[in-house]
DNA sequence: GCCAACGTTGGC
DNA sequence: GCCAACGTTGGC
């Protein structure tokens, strides 16, 4: 079982949206970043954890937990024309984007905000989210981080 | 294959 | 709203 850290704008699609959704399941549609791709095609399974964290927003943090809840698929948004996540360029042969189906599981008792989490790096070694720069929407988590960052839940 | 221009992300 | 970081595009 591996973690995961995946983010999304509240304004858009926040915790609570997927916490309302039947079957409180959202495929997880346009990531259009081939790393990010990659982590959903190649590593991720069903059952792998989620932290749910909120960007561009007033206090970005995790908010919550969700659940890998399919395999990978195509993403059918990249041959809809009317979509704004549409790829002329994908071969219905050979889909280049992916998804999964993202399922709630709870909301933290507390947001852990990014600034906070910045203040623990020393503990959260090589934490993909503190590296500088980083722009990924999806990133992996290690079992080591994944407990550190539950903890800060109860500080 | 290089690299300048451009677009997007996302914290602040 | 600003801007740093960085991915993508496209001319050459």
């Amino acid at each position: 079982m591996n973690y995961w850290l995946m983010k999304s704008e509240p304004d858009a699609f926040g915790i609570d949206d997927l916490k309302q959704r039947p079957k409180k399941t959202e495929p997880w549609d346009g990531v259009r970043n081939y790393q990010a791709r990659n982590f959903m095609r190649d590593e991720m399974q069903k059952g792998d954890q989620i932290f749910f964290y909120h960007s561009n927003c007033k206090v970005p943090g995790i908010v919550g937990i969700a659940e890998v809840a399919s395999a990978p698929y195509p993403d059918p948004t990249q041959f809809d024309p009317d979509s704004k996540y549409f790829d002329p360029k994908s071969n219905p042969d050979d889909p280049r984007w992916v998804l999964v189906d993202v399922k709630y599981k709870r909301h933290l008792k507390r947001v852990i905000p990014l600034g906070e989490i910045k203040d623990h790096a020393d503990a959260l070694a090589d934490f993909a989210l503190t590296r500088r720069g980083n722009r990924l929407s999806i990133m992996p988590v290690t079992a080591e981080q994944w407990d550190y960052l539950l903890g800060m839940e109860n500080a």
